[in-house]
DNA sequence: TTGAAAGCGCTAACAT
DNA sequence: ATGTTAGCGCTTTCAA
């Protein structure tokens, strides 16, 4: 059926731990001569021989795989392609392969539903890719696992990796400010996540040492909401110079609503924001200024801290930050 | 170390394949009582046994397992929840799990690149989600393969899955005739992918039928190009009273021209789309009417097709073209 | 109904 | 350096 050893090694003439050392497979002590290797090497080609994942891991114990875990819901999982790909990259250099487990959209099956990595024993350690409201029968199969396990996008001490929301928020606002903007507003939707408190803070923070007065505003109608609040809010006398937007879901509206009100940007107003994959939207053909959340970087930082955490599984590690890129885009400009 | 069957048939005091039936993992036709069913169920619960996965793929010769392969390029992979989503959804309707694989994001790596569900033996099928210029390395390592594979978002006429493009453009220009409109464009970028034809033919067809003139415009100057090329070209006397345009990236950009050229839409302008996943993104406040590609029933098309070839390895199977479904958005109107 | 034994393909610890 | 052997945990076949 299949092509295996003993077929390459009946067929090589040698015997089958030869042609397992041949094929690098083998972590032990045995030499081949070069000439065996090549023979080898030249009848499995012939053969079509694929080494047998699951018999080499019965044999080894170790499964060469890593789960991934996310949520349908996208507010509570990151699926961006540069995430996974920094993920993926840095899972080949380990030769790990990614088994992807993701809950039911259904909310009837979500509720009894464990992903089969967690049901059998086939994977060496996981990632969490869910930020909040996880299954209590999720959480308790988890929480069951011996397998080592990193949290990814939230807030916690150790085993987990997320971005540097405070520093990135403090140093965009600081951008802001030395241009010589002093009415600066930092709007958000409202949500649970860290990482708008965070952002908030970092960027009160950055206010208050340069003394001046922090200001917020938060929206509970979404993107929608934000054309006409914006367009009423910049039609205002004290209207900011500038403002520190949570996301492009929050920033883009505004721009909308400045441009639709016949406000120049930057020249009227500035504007500012986070997560902007800058190259993806250009809906209004303007670029807007933005720290870049580091996907890929934070796929590579939460595979390595896993891998660490699978060769000393008893070892606990602090919390990752990843500094964000500032990209200058075309929304920033000095106050009139 | 690890708690296995036999753990559990010493402390049951019930034989070995007992278990295995009792755990329900034969196929073999031995009974057990009830109550032995309950005893060992209780065991296993109480030393935390869990199957090990290689060891059942070592015995059954299945592996259970399906791999994706996919791009880290945009343009050329489709990675949203709903596509996902679909696919995990069906594939835990077989009891399969999912094996991820990208290609690597830096161009050096991808040239040599062959992912490890295809240089090991470990997965019964796979799905591509490549639509173009694929390595020459991973494809030669496709086709050495024996494994079933189904490609998706291509045209191809056999084992392939792709989104009804033809009669979504038809219909959706159908719409706009109804409503009145007999000046309508269709507006796209330039783009290799059947798609770009294939809604332009399905556009120009419903016009032609309608005894209507069809007229396209291309541009290869992306997102920013078009808000300047827009706001000129809905300035001239005979410019179009609707416009159908190839995706939300080319659709934005002219929605906001208009709206910065004072046109009122729908009332001076319809516009219509494809591809817009409407919840996501209203940048202007306004929601654009599109044909919604089918994302989550591609997915499951998808798999559904790749189960069929795993149980009967030798059959093609025709191409399988999933319909579209129709959001009338707020920007549907009949020409002044 | 229950028990014993073979075997899946590979690795690693032994022998020689 | 090379060959032999046991064993990973499970399913299945064959005997009792």
């Amino acid at each position: 059926m299949t092509v295996t050893m003993k077929d390459i090694a009946r067929r090589a003439g040698v015997s089958r731990q030869a042609v397992s050392a041949a094929l690098g497979n083998s972590q032990s002590s045995i030499r081949v001569s070069d000439e065996t290797r090549w023979r080898v090497a030249q009848v499995a080609q012939d053969l079509g021989y694929l080494p047998n994942s699951a018999a080499r891991v019965m044999a080894t114990g170790k499964f060469g795989c890593v789960a991934m875990l996310s949520s349908p819901l996208g507010r509570l999982s990151t699926v961006t392609t540069p995430f996974l790909c920094g993920i993926h990259d840095t899972l080949n250099t380990f030769d790990l392969h990614l088994l992807q487990a993701m809950i039911p959209a259904d909310e009837a099956h979500r509720a009894q539903f464990v992903p089969k990595f967690l049901r059998e024993y086939m994977i060496d350690g996981f990632l969490v890719n869910y930020v909040a409201e996880i299954p209590p029968t999720l959480k308790a199969a988890f929480d069951s696992r011996v397998q080592p396990c990193v949290w990814m996008n939230v807030d916690m001490p150790c085993d987990a990796v997320r971005p540097d929301d405070y520093t990135a928020a403090r140093d965009l606002t600081g951008k802001l400010i030395e241009l010589g903007h002093s009415r600066i507003s930092f709007v958000a939707h409202h949500s649970d996540h860290y990482s708008v408190a965070m952002r908030r803070q970092g960027y009160s923070d950055a206010m208050l040492a340069a003394g001046l007065e922090p200001g917020s505003i938060y929206n509970v109608l979404g993107s929608r909401g934000w054309v006409a609040l914006g367009r009423e809010w910049l039609r205002s006398d004290d209207r900011p110079t500038a403002v520190v937007a949570y996301d492009s879901f929050t920033a883009k509206p505004i721009l909308f609503a400045a441009l639709m009100e016949g406000l120049r940007v930057p020249g009227d107003l500035s504007l500012a924001t986070f997560d902007v994959d800058t190259a993806e939207d250009m809906t209004a053909g303007v670029k807007i200024a933005a720290m870049v959340v580091p996907w890929y970087s934070m796929g590579k930082s939460a595979v390595e801290l896993l891998v660490e955490k699978i060769e000393q599984p008893d070892l606990s590690f602090p919390c990752r930050h990843i500094s964000f890129t500032f990209d200058a885009g075309e929304t920033l400009g000095p106050p009139r």
